[in-house]
RNA sequence: GUCCCCAUCGUCCAGAGGCCCAGGACGUGGCCCUUUCAAGGCCAAAACACGGGUUCGAAUCCCGUUGGGGACGCCA
């Protein structure tokens, strides 16, 4: 088996075609074949090597890895589409010898006229076979002449072309709705859909499974793979994927490509088990039904993936469910894992200055209090805070924070506090005696002992159990200054200097 | 306009004629847990688009309607 992921370099990998590679991915992981990837690169106005390089970028960082492609060779190359011009030529040329396509000069403006008529007569808009009789005599003769030619595949007239979806089944259309299509523009390079065939067909491609909105070119590919005496390849059609509103996804319900979700703090294995799910669902387990089988890393989609189960019917993107996927895998990822890939958000909040061992084995051991909690990756400096930029004097006058500092008997638990810290409190057990020191001092408990201690020492009156919080505030404080982490005030420090700032004016 | 595809809770799916007065997940609501915000646990509300057939029996098969999507380019 040998499938293909053919995105065209004009812009950043959207989700949806993130959903056709994995597709893709999974059913050559899942039976050991290969996946190719090929970049369509022949509409030269709009392709960059920007775009191509980003792609690359979020397929790998999705970890759908491929088997064949630009930057990695492989045998039937090469696997840019830019770079396969005379392949594409000499096809056409062996098109043109058999009569199966033949030059076309008429104008764009022709065209188009033509094309706003048929629309305008309620007919299918196709080419109106103007230059189907021009033979190569004429042509060569109008070409020496200067004038410029598309080559056009000759579609026979009245005939049902049938192809076999192994997602739709059987689906067929009726020459009289397609028209002459072009194979060669006039710059010499090839159009779409006679550069897939060439390609999928050389490559040796089993299986291509695109899009749904690739269905009506697939009659024309079945044609030329004919003309060509190609056996053509199983043809698998995707619903495709749509916003809230039922309209194709697009920027405006919000982010759309791959790098948007990377920079919102997504874990690719998130992105990558969600798209799983829309128009796909794991056969449920006949052994334990009722099961829910929807959390599966891709080792197992790939294992269970099988295009017989892939709905017909176009799904809606859920960034709710997405965000729910997103915090069951940064809780059950390995730590480490989720550091590295939330470090950058450190950095770009200030609180990571330079990544060294004791900085990353920091960050992974303050996860457990912070990544179950948050949607994203991103959020979780956030939710940290309260170790990278604790101020007690600002804390002090925000209202949250003076709200509980006016509850009874508050005032006296931060006054109690500095005394209380006989040290760094490293541990829960540290904590809690200190916490059992202020409670016997002031006869407070419960919520009145525990909401000011946090105020007083987060500076927050919301945030992470205070059981893991502060060990983590010392643990931090004591941390060398090459640690390469923005320097954290300790628990003694911020008791004294809060209860500074409270009782000030007592 | 023409052709093609599609149609189960708000959303994603399960359901391949009786097991379904329809099952799971996300979300929503409630309750519980709790030194905070979350998280977590439990419970609940919530759907077979409509109309005809076929059949002893239809969410499941057929036809039509409606609705949605796609395509009709010297874009891919």
């Amino acid at each position: 088996m040998r499938v293909r992921f053919a995105p065209s370099p004009t812009g950043q990998l959207h989700v949806g075609n993130a959903r056709t590679a994995l597709f893709n991915w999974l059913l050559a992981r899942g039976h050991g074949g290969t996946f190719i990837l090929r970049i369509e690169d022949t509409d030269a106005e709009r392709s960059t090597k920007v775009s191509e390089d980003s792609i690359l970028e979020d397929l790998r960082w999705l970890g759908l890895e491929w088997d064949e492609g630009p930057d990695v060779g492989g045998g039937c190359g090469p696997y840019r589409q830019s770079e396969r011009l005379h392949l594409y030529t000499s096809y056409a040329n062996e098109l043109l010898g058999a009569g199966y396509a033949y030059y076309c000069f008429c104008s764009p403006q022709k065209l188009d006229a033509d094309r706003k008529q048929d629309l305008a007569a309620g007919r299918p808009p196709r080419y109106h076979g103007t230059c189907r009789s021009v033979g190569p005599d004429e042509a060569r003769r109008r070409m020496e002449a200067g004038e410029r030619a598309v080559v056009r595949f000759r579609v026979p007239d009245h005939i049902d072309i049938s192809f076999h979806d192994l997602v739709r089944g059987e689906v067929t259309f009726n020459t009289d709705n397609i028209g002459d299509f072009v194979l060669i523009r006039s710059d010499g390079r090839p159009q779409y859909n006679f550069a897939v065939v060439i390609d999928d067909a050389l490559m040796e491609v089993t299986h291509v499974i695109r899009g749904e909105d690739h269905i009506s070119n697939t009659p024309k590919q079945v044609l030329v793979y004919r003309a060509l005496t190609f056996s053509p390849p199983r043809f698998a059609h995707l619903a495709l994927v749509m916003g809230p509103d039922h309209t194709p996804l697009s920027k405006r319900h919000g982010a759309t490509s791959v790098a948007e979700f990377r920079d919102r703090g997504y874990l690719p294995e998130a992105l990558m088990n969600y798209l799983a799910l829309i128009g796909w669902s794991p056969r449920s387990d006949a052994a334990n039904p009722g099961s829910s089988d929807e959390l599966l890393p891709m080792d197992e989609l790939a294992r269970r993936f099988a295009l017989e189960d892939v709905g017909h019917s176009a799904g809606v993107f859920d960034p709710e469910k997405l965000a729910w996927m997103n915090r069951h895998y940064m809780k059950s990822l390995p730590p480490s894992r989720v550091a590295a890939e939330a470090a950058r958000f450190f950095t770009a909040r200030g609180y990571l200055r330079k990544m060294t061992d004791a900085a990353a084995a920091y960050l992974e051991s303050l996860l457990p209090m912070a990544a179950g909690s948050v949607d994203r990756l991103e959020e979780i400096p956030e939710r940290l805070a309260f170790l990278f930029e604790y101020d007690a004097e600002a804390a002090s006058e925000k209202a949250d924070v003076g709200a509980v500092v006016q509850e009874p008997g508050a005032r006296d638990v931060i006054a109690a506090m500095p005394d209380a810290i006989a040290g760094a409190m490293l541990d829960r057990e540290s904590f809690r005696a200190m916490a059992a020191r202020v409670r016997e001092k002031t006869g407070q408990k419960g919520k009145a002992l525990f909401h000011p201690i946090r105020a007083a020492l987060t500076g927050e009156v919301g945030g992470p159990e205070l059981d893991l919080a502060v060990p983590a505030i010392d643990r931090g404080a004591g941390l060398p200054g090459d640690a390469g982490l923005a320097r954290i005030q300790d628990c003694a420090f911020r008791a004294r200097s809060f209860a500074a700032a409270v009782l000030r004016g007592r």
